[in-house]
DNA sequence: ATTTTTTTTGACCGATTGGAAAAATTCTAG
DNA sequence: CTAGAATTTTTCCAATCGGTCAAAAAAAAT
């Protein structure tokens, strides 16, 4: 046994180059059928490459899927994570409501990947959701009840309005389809995102306004 | 050819009962991993039946989907259906809110269904989104914008209230392992629906009662 | 230029998939 | 009780599934 072979060998460019695209093409099929109603064939014809090329940079079909949730949760929570006690209450919520919508608009593959997760019940998910997930909510609803002690923002529940936000914001990713289908060709083109913004803003700000 | 043989048999009380089971196994499957993630072999064992048994009830895996999204939209638009121009405005509103919470919480794999089947494109939904349910939420966004005329409501999108009111009425369904994550054991037992009720109640009689 | 390493390919494997066919069984109407 | 219909089981099939392996080809290092 050398001491060499227990440190693994630097990645190559190719290495480099071919995981991401392969990871783009797994973003792709992943979000829209699920881990089991996804193939590694449909992948790999996806990222251009055979399958047994594909399985010589990802040894099976979890080790394609893994990462790509382990890198969407911590973007995903990015925003909510800058929401600082500091700054005046309202503020924080209507620009953490943006930010959240501007990732729907700009990541819809991977809300929906998280989505897929959530319906058939996080299975590779369970324990952060429990620890990381919980414990970061729970100090950002504590900030808010302050906000509300304070007088700066009316009474709630702060969890629920956390997921009001998440269920907001994220609908316009997961539910793409039903809502251009409503909103037909006119309305649904490329301000559907604005507008959301603007009524998402108006609710929120008399909502949460304090009397 | 006789004329018999055109008119289909009478169904059996056996036919009529194994089917009522297979759809109800079926609803557990689909609903969990979509209809490419689910096998006929699951939804068969769910059944307490053989394959070629089910097989023998419904001819194809889309023979099983497909009346279970047919009867589920209409089920899902009818809170939308009620909503009537008599009432009074926020009252119409709030209830259809509590009506559609409601269904999310004694309903929960029918809305899974639904939206695996969005997630993936909805490929045998797509005409009637654009029809019947497009219809649907144009008429009802009319009576909005009348209660809005009569200054009965405070102004706004009337088609991204109704989205905003699916999207976080379906989420304590859709998204229930992350709900009971966040809200953890002592909160997330059974009065979290109670909780959701009253926090969105609160949040759409502020954010929509005319100034 | 040649050796070594990395990458790609093609052929293949056992398990599972959706589904067909037919025999065996059970139910039901007369 | 019995004929005919309805139901269930057994057996089977071709296609696809996730994944392996060895050999060929291409890059990189010497």
């Amino acid at each position: 046994m050398s001491a060499k072979a227990q440190r693994p060998r630097p990645k190559t460019r190719i290495q480099r180059e071919k995981q991401e695209v392969i990871l783009e093409a797994a973003l792709d099929v992943f979000s829209q059928f699920g881990f089991r109603g996804s193939t590694i064939d449909q992948i790999a014809e996806a990222a251009g490459m055979s399958k047994p090329n594909l399985l010589y940079y990802f040894k099976s079909k979890e080790d394609i899927h893994a990462p790509l949730l382990a890198r969407i949760l911590d973007t995903w929570l990015e925003p909510l994570r800058e929401m600082s006690p500091e700054g005046d209450a309202l503020s924080e919520i209507r620009s953490y409501i943006r930010r959240k919508l501007e990732m729907s608009r700009d990541f819809p593959r991977e809300s929906r990947l998280f989505a897929n997760e959530m319906l058939r019940g996080a299975p590779g998910f369970y324990e952060i959701l429990h620890t990381d997930l919980k414990t970061l909510v729970d100090e950002k609803a504590l900030i808010i009840t302050g906000w509300m002690a304070e007088g700066r923002l009316a009474r709630c529940d702060p969890y629920h309005l956390i997921f009001s936000i998440w269920a907001t914001t994220q609908h316009y990713a997961d539910f793409d389809i039903q809502v251009q289908a409503v909103l037909g060709s006119e309305r649904g083109g490329d301000n559907r995102f604005e507008d959301a913004a603007l009524f998402l803003d108006q609710l929120y700000l008399h909502g949460l306004t304090p009397k």
